[in-house]
DNA sequence: ATGAAAGCGCTAACAC
DNA sequence: GTGTTAGCGCTTTCAT
């Protein structure tokens, strides 16, 4: 039984000050890079903060200075398409290692529709200096609202009226697909399907006009288009409803892996070969494209780095710099047996 | 053009309690579930809240309670392995889930060993409340101590003197390591080598021995042993090792995928089939395991609920319930095309 | 350049 | 059960 003294509490700035023989104002002037400290000041204080292994709480700077040096990573999902989409996980990680090394904490909200005022006013409470939001999902403009109270970036163009004045970090999705679609092209293929995703995201919308724009550039026609949820459900029935409709196709552009994967279920059950009768190309190399048999020729996205930038350019907000309003992100294709 | 009054400040408790009509202490209490107050003014606060869209504002509450409402995550590696490793993000999807349906928010601490330091400083100050350290690696002695100040729970056995005593969720290395050993077993293989991990990691030692008590009840020989870190540069280069031993084994138990990743380049290097000439089994059904060339057959860790065992584990205990200090999830063998 | 003093918004005794 | 009153540890005027 060792004597607990109570809890070993941390040292104060009030302690500084004093084995620095200073006040406890100079002790936060140094703390926070005031210039208004002589080099001795700051000296003693440093010292007397190494020696007592000092940290400022940031409750109590938080208060104090009404900054909490905490940014939100809004995913507006329910957790099970968390789960389901290895998107969110990369993003995190991006996230996370852009902060790992600067003084800003990373505070998850993981919110569905449900409650999303709940988010906000958390947000709006005061709880954070900015917030990222991870724009995978049609509903934003709850988010596009708190944008103009907050500094705020995006994570893929957020779709609605006000989506033009928002900061945002993306990928070029129409520049994506249409690449992605002139790969079928170059490898003969003349009969080119798309299952699309939906129309109220910008993902959705753009990797379509890609595909038409690729199409139209070769002259091909564009009219075998199903549209379906980002999911691996949504591909399979969209890939049964091409498949009703009785007009053949030679290829496949799925505007994302997990709508590939889907599709590719569905495919097989009516005996037909990929890539020798159909093959495919899709958007997001990830689990699901490498995955999948064959592995999938896919448009790979930076997802981590998407998560790094996005952190950087709101910390820049956060503090002040100017920063672009939109940042794109390369792309490029990977392939792989599917095309 | 709206009239901007000035930052939309938030409500605070003080506009609560006017609008309710009762003191600032009573709000206190209706937020913080005390019981000791009536059916009434608890309503009436209630509807106060409402009206205003009130959030209680984290920094003071902290500042007041001593409480932080914030765990860390610690993961006690530099950036590249912690990229490197998918292991880490499935447990913070875990945590960050867990956390999701709590008032209580993440902070990601990715902490190379050189400013152990300073991410044990930040901890002490009072900035969490408790802590989730993943112990992959080995310097678990900072950790260890820093469980004595505060709730700490470790994601997989620390290993050192005082890891007897610090709560943990872990798998059962052992276990699975033999399981996958009696599978290369089951399939008629005799001369079974292992690449083990580090010694000084827990799942390093605990995967050897599981390998050995596989081979002695089989009555076969363990031997054939090489030691590596746990990556594709650390099989690859035991691998060679063992195969300059010029004694021939027709099948291996890989520590970890990464592992086994390494070591398969190195086989194929050498003409070596698999799994014709050696079957692989290892630990670890991630990207390594899935995407190898062929698919291995391998255990699964529930890596996820790692994560989400660990938080709400830590919980419990800031919360002051008892909880019990092992805790050992399930594993399982995926079948793949190396053994 | 430095110090004194007044809070930041909340919780936690304590008294009633 | 409710209100009063001190602070929590820091930042930030304002003097000096």
């Amino acid at each position: 039984m060792t004597l607990e003294t109570s809890p070993p509490s941390a040292p104060t700035l009030e302690q500084v000050a004093a084995v620095a023989g200073v006040s406890r104002a100079t002790v936060s002037r140094v703390i926070n890079d005031s210039p208004k400290v002589t080099v001795e000041a700051r000296e003693a204080v440093s010292r007397a903060i190494a020696e007592l292994g000092y940290v400022p709480n940031r409750a109590a700077r938080s208060l104090a200075s009404r900054r909490t040096f905490a940014i939100a990573l809004v995913i507006p999902e329910n957790t099970a398409k968390f789960f389901a989409d290895p998107y969110f996980a990369s993003v995190i990680q991006g996230v996370a290692m852009a902060l790992s090394s600067t003084k800003y904490t990373l505070s998850l909200l993981i919110t569905p529709e449900t409650d999303a005022e709940k988010s906000r006013n958390f947000l709006q409470a005061g709880n954070v200096d900015g917030a990222l939001v991870l724009s995978h999902h049609s509903d934003d403009r709850a988010f596009l609202a708190l944008a103009r109270t907050m500094p705020v970036v995006f994570g893929g163009r957020p779709m609605g009226p006000e989506g033009e004045h928002a900061f945002y970090v993306d990928v070029d999705n129409r520049a994506a697909a249409r690449v992605a679609t002139e790969h079928l092209i170059a490898g003969g293929r003349t009969r080119i399907a798309t299952i699309a995703g939906p129309a109220d995201m910008a993902a959705g919308v753009d990797r379509l006009d890609g595909w038409r724009d690729a199409l139209n550039a070769a002259g091909l026609a564009s009219s075998l288009v199903e549209r379906a949820d980002f999911t691996p459900a949504g591909g399979f029935e969209a890939m049964r409803r091409l498949l009703a409709r009785g007009e053949s196709f030679d290829a496949l552009f799925a505007a994302s892996s997990q709508l590939a994967s889907g599709a590719l279920s569905a495919m097989r059950d009516a005996g037909l070969a990929v890539p020798a009768d159909v093959s495919i190309t899709s958007i997001d190399n990830d689990y699901f494209a490498t995955n999948a048999n064959p592995r999938l020729t896919a448009i790979e996205q930076p997802t981590v780095e998407v998560g790094r930038t996005m952190a950087r350019l709101l910390i820049d907000r956060i503090e002040g710099r100017e920063i672009s309003r939109v940042t794109i992100l390369p792309t490029a294709l990977v392939q792989g047996e599917s095309a």
